[in-house]
DNA sequence: AATGCATCCAACCGCGCTGCT
DNA sequence: GAGCAGCGCGGTTGGATGCAT
């Protein structure tokens, strides 16, 4: 049996609020308080469903609301707490005074996810090595002459909150694909995109490490499932400055080892949540692993479908060695440049990667870490 | 001026969690 | 413990909008 509608959908009003309805809203909430959700819209006389009026409030009518564009440091802000976080807008848009998760989810998709992927577009701002395993799909019709659409929600016109009359126009043309489309077509429903070591190459490894007593438990099961991987599901940023002193081979500048994983555990980018090790101490070993490091070095194959939705943060990484505006130059966000390419604390990271994201936290230790993140 | 299309974002939807009975 | 209701969250949708042609 399906479960239960939250509401009777008969007789129920659907779609852009009126004003006169955000009135009635407003009013009974100034008088009655939030909550009730359910029995709201009767109490009120609304012919709303509980959740409309719940979403109609929390992310509009609230007086609490911050109107306007994002700003620079509000970006910052979402970029470095999503990098850790993940999806969990609620949770980032808690430490944003004023702006709702929706908010934040929308300007997240429409905006600096478009960023970070016309980054990883331009030809000329990625390495060939990189670029081959980008574009690794097949090739796409070239790049329009424009883009048309808007430019920026400053040169909007304030938006207006209630319905208008306009004919709905559905474009019939399916969407242009680029070559990054493709491959992020090529990968949909793969769950982790990872390099994964022989048996071989995982024996020496253990074998290495534990001669060194360095290594973290050797699991057998594990050992069958050794991978190096950096994850990232739904564009959650997985950086950590070992990562980029294993992945680069120094002796070629251009040479940007690369690997994903696209991990369920969204919170835990350095750890793995299915009980595998922390990921710096996945590195911290295999990094003096003589055969893995070779192994790293060399022209391994690599999965033909290397990126996701997210982003290939080595080559953001990479990039930002070599280019400064990562973003856009017009916008001046060398920040967040600065940001990505900031090594780690090790006293705080390098020690406790697994320990901080091996579990969910605590409200205590979230906001720790957001104080920590912000800082 | 009309049209096509990309972009934005408010609103919807379904699922999971929590608390109550 | 099971069942239910209420709520919150994240993903998705579709209409509104602006720009280029």
């Amino acid at each position: 049996m399906g479960r239960a509608p939250c509401c009777e959908k008969v007789g129920i009003k659907r779609g852009r609020w009126t004003a006169e309805e955000d009135q009635i809203l407003s009013s009974y909430i100034q008088s009655n308080g939030e909550g009730s959700w359910r029995s709201l819209p009767k109490n009120a006389g609304l012919k709303r469903c509980g959740k409309s009026c719940r979403l109609r409030w929390i992310n509009y009518l609230r007086s609490d609301l911050k109107r306007g564009n994002i700003t620079p440091e509000e970006e910052e802000i979402v970029v470095k707490l999503h990098s850790t976080f993940g999806n969990r807008w609620s949770l980032i848009a808690s430490h944003l005074p004023g702006r709702t998760d929706n908010e934040i989810k929308n300007y997240w998709n429409s905006h600096l996810s478009r960023k970070l992927h016309n980054f990883i577009r331009k030809p000329s701002s990625i390495s060939h090595d990189v670029a081959v395993v980008i574009m690794s799909a097949p090739p796409a019709s070239p790049p329009a002459k424009r883009r048309p659409g808007r430019t920026s929600r400053s040169a909007m016109k304030p938006k207006t909150h209630y319905p208008k009359t306009r004919k709905s126009k559905k474009t019939s043309a399916p969407p242009t694909e680029t070559n990054a489309d493709v491959a992020v077509k090529a990968v949909a429903g793969e769950e982790a995109l990872m390099m994964e070591l022989s048996g071989a190459e995982i024996d020496d490894y253990y074998g290495a490490c534990h001669e060194r007593g360095e290594c973290c438990n050797n699991n057998n099961n594990d050992k069958n499932n050794l991978m190096i991987s950096i994850d990232g599901d739904n564009g959650v940023l997985s950086f950590d400055e070992d990562i980029a002193d294993l992945l680069l081979d120094e002796s070629d500048p251009g040479h940007v080892f690369t690997s994903f994983g696209g991990d369920h555990a969204k919170s835990n980018h350095l750890g793995d949540s299915d009980g595998a090790r922390g990921f710096s101490e996945n590195l911290d070993c295999l990094q003096s692993c003589p055969s893995v490091e070779s192994f790293l070095n060399c022209e391994h194959q690599v999965n033909d479908a290397l990126t996701d939705e997210f982003i290939d943060w080595d080559c953001v990484w990479q990039q930002g060695h070599h280019n400064k505006n990562l973003w856009d130059e017009n916008e001046g966000s060398d920040s967040m440049v600065s940001w990505l390419l900031d090594g780690d604390d090790e006293a705080t990271i390098g020690k406790s990667n697994c320990e901080n994201f091996g579990e969910p936290l605590d409200h205590d230790e979230e906001n720790a870490l957001v104080a920590w993140l912000l800082s």
